[in-house]
DNA sequence: ATGAAAGCGCTAACAA
DNA sequence: TTGTTAGCGCTTTCAT
């Protein structure tokens, strides 16, 4: 069995408190005394129970961090910063993947809840109403998803479909699909908006379409009925498929068609032609959440939420070129 | 405050170590006293503090895992099957990532044991005599290297060499490159032993190299100059940094050299040409180390290290072809 | 600066 | 079947 508090104190010949003090609050405890303290703890290998520890001062130094796809390349970046973060803070992370069921991820949110000071949700699919309701049993900050009174980071997918639009503009494209994701995404409708508010072009709205590369694979046909010289696709993923479609059917990408991804995920650099995409600032998000995140924790009652929206750049590679004559 | 064990005594007018047992030890109380108390439960939303629990029981129902390098596509699937595995046998996962680096494993290990029944430990940094030290805290499962006396979950890719190279034989060629990983890599070295050991082909071992894109790619010279028709790269991401090296060089993949990885990551099946591969059981190996570690923590003491090694199989896509003439 | 004592939420003998 | 009691490892008043 590991060394405890106890087994320190009695080996330094002090009470447990000045044990426990000379962990978390040293100033309060004689050099000398403490000194040895120290020496006798790393003797014994002694660690103190985070798990005892936060019976008392209700603080666990975990996170819960909750994605709908682990394996869907856009969240292990995040993760990783996420995680890299909370460590520099003292923070463990527990991870969590809901394989995109809102059932799992409440059950998930519940159980995790008491174990954790803060829970960080990606791209939920559970309802506001939901959302709503599990805040207050613990702080939360939603990534990706707009929801008032709770702390959200968004990245600025909306300006990123401008930017794109704008650079297939410059090519000289004016007939510019759309290729939406799944109903009710967030990103989605921002993307959307946002074309639409643009002016010069004509523009179709294609879907909703499962993000993932078999989505844009199997829409290859509808983007040839659209008749359009440019697509902006919802994610990497489904571009990539797009293109991979387009290919079968003999359409040369970016010869006929130009088509522009969002997220930069790693196969979008690896593909050919590379992709040109909109690049989500995933770890700068993973980051945001912590901070947002472990201010909510340290505020307790006062708590006031926070929004951070996070800039998205274009990233200009060979799936676009200048319009076909 | 979310709600005790003690609201609940107090609300169904029983002791608390009734309302323990209806959750611990349910079929101890009467079936009356029971359902009264888990309605009033449900309705104050009382779940029990795993953590409090933790404390006498001495499980804390929570396993961690450390990886190397999250945002390596090899890890993902694997944290998300263990993740889901672990869910359904009731655990919650830490996932920590070391960063490639030795020091932060260990201090990661040791603020970890304290919370968690058991470590799983992929493709580990760490020297064999710290893991083994460590490994007297608590219960270790290593993926992806051979240590004595622990419990070890091994993909068998010497196999998957020989299978590649065979195939590489079948379609003619003989003199083969393989472009090794890492120095002091197990997988590396599994794979060199086993491809030394093949009749009939001439070989040339390539390496050390760093196991990125960008090691295969700045092996492309090697490769020429070892003037061989096919190469075995440690990873699909070298693999495919390979080809574009070649590409770049004017060679044709497969058309004048023929390229397969390891590992069978998304990316291999996006890039042109789909890359032909051995594919590493990951998910499996996740499951399989999740119940190996189960297994440990159920025994205890008399805990009884087990081996596991999965077997690995040729993907065959298009970056191999036949040998030019 | 240190010790004594109570208590965090829960489980586990032991009684009754 | 249920209640009583002690205690898991630690922090935190309150004394001293």
């Amino acid at each position: 069995m590991a060394a405890t508090i106890r087994d320190v104190a009695r080996a330094s010949g002090v009470h447990v408190s000045t044990v426990s003090r000379t962990f978390s609050a040293p100033h309060l405890v004689n050099p000398e005394t403490r000194n040895r303290v120290l020496a006798i703890a790393e003797d014994l290998g002694y660690r103190p129970n985070r798990a005892a520890r936060a019976l008392t001062t209700g603080r666990t130094h975990n996170l819960g961090l909750i994605v709908a796809d682990i394996s869907n390349p856009f969240f292990p970046p995040l993760i990783k910063a996420a995680q890299a973060h909370a460590r520099l803070r003292d923070y463990h992370v527990f991870v969590a993947d809901t394989d995109e069921d809102p059932q799992v991820e409440e059950e998930l949110i519940q159980t995790l809840t008491k174990q954790v000071d803060g829970v960080l949700l990606c791209s939920p699919r559970l309802s506001n109403r939901a959302i709503e309701k599990l805040g207050e049993d613990v702080p939360f900050v939603v990534v990706n998803r707009r929801l008032k009174g709770m702390s959200t980071v968004l990245m600025d997918v909306g300006n990123g479909a401008r930017l794109a639009i704008e650079h297939l503009m410059t090519l000289g494209h004016r007939r510019i699909a759309l290729l939406a994701g799944p109903a009710g995404s967030w990103t989605s409708r921002e993307m959307s908006d946002a074309a639409r508010a643009m002016d010069g072009i004509e523009l179709s709205i294609l879907g909703p379409n499962s993000p993932t590369e078999h989505g844009g694979l199997a829409a290859a046909d509808a983007v040839l009925a659209a008749d359009v010289t440019a697509v902006l696709a919802y994610n990497d993923l489904m571009a990539i498929g797009l293109v991979e479609g387009l290919d079968e059917r003999g359409v040369e990408v970016p010869g006929r068609i130009s088509v522009v991804g969002v997220d930069d995920i790693v196969p979008g650099r690896l593909t050919r032609p590379k992709l040109t995409t909109v690049a989500m600032p995933t770890e700068a998000a993973g980051r945001t959440a912590v901070d947002l995140l472990l201010q909510l924790v340290g505020a307790g009652e006062t708590a006031t939420p926070a929004l951070a929206t996070l800039a998205t750049h274009l990233i200009i590679r060979d799936s676009t070129g200048p319009v076909p004559p």
